[in-house]
DNA sequence: TTATAATACATAGATATTTGATGTATCAAA
DNA sequence: TTTGATACATCAAATATCTATGTATTATAA
């Protein structure tokens, strides 16, 4: 009940949306990425992202490229032409959510309607 | 994949916020809130909705108090003092989470930022 | 030189939430 | 009298994420 349970079903948008300013990156990377863009309060764990990856892979929205740093193996990733279809799709999705969640939960009037019903 | 997937962590915040606004609803009512408040966005399943409360129930957060209407059987939930208190708590994790969300999904500077990174 | 931490990948089992399906029953309207 | 709305409920299944665990390389600190 912590703030990761928040986190469900955004987690492959998030990816995508890095991957989308990116153009390449490797899993520890996007781990470390989002972890700075949170500032600390959301922390990618490796039993969440390389399943995401791995699925965003074999849905087509990613693509995979093995470059060897010495003798380690870094798998970068890039979005598709498809990912970048559904990084907009999930965005708005995204957007409309958070905008009717903000509706029920904070519900102050905005900037454009003096009144409220 | 649908706008589903981001409604979870994000239940019971709101039956406590509509349980809080209205002293006391039932759960189709609470339904029916939900689903006018977001327009017909969001559709509480009773699957979704009645364990919830009962969760809530067991947990303290609400209680309930049964009337009849009729030879129909209301059950009216009303949130309690430890339940205003978890309302807090899940407010505040909530609007963090929204921060950082859009922090990273939507990095557009904000009114009050003219120099944005 | 050796232990530790960071880098870098991976998977399996456990957990939790929500949905879909199904069920019962009352009441109002067509 | 049939349909749709009201009103509760539960269970099996699907889904997503986390925890835990594993392997291995490299850099740093002791």
């Amino acid at each position: 009940m912590n703030s990761t349970e928040l986190l469900k079903g955004t987690l492959t948008t998030i990816i995508l949306k890095l991957l989308a300013d990116h153009e390449k990156m490797y899993g520890y990377e996007i781990a470390q990425k989002v972890k700075e863009l949170s500032e600390d309060k959301i922390l990618l764990k490796e039993g969440s992202l390389y399943p995401a990856l791995h699925k965003l892979l074999k849905e087509g929205l990613v693509e995979v490229e093995t470059k060897h740093v010495g003798k380690r193996v870094r798998k970068y990733y890039s979005i598709t032409k498809q990912g970048q279809a559904k990084k907009q799709l999930q965005f708005d999705e995204l957007q409309e959510f958070l905008e009717t969640i903000q509706h029920i939960i904070f519900p102050q009037p905005n900037q454009l309607s003096p009144h409220a019903k």
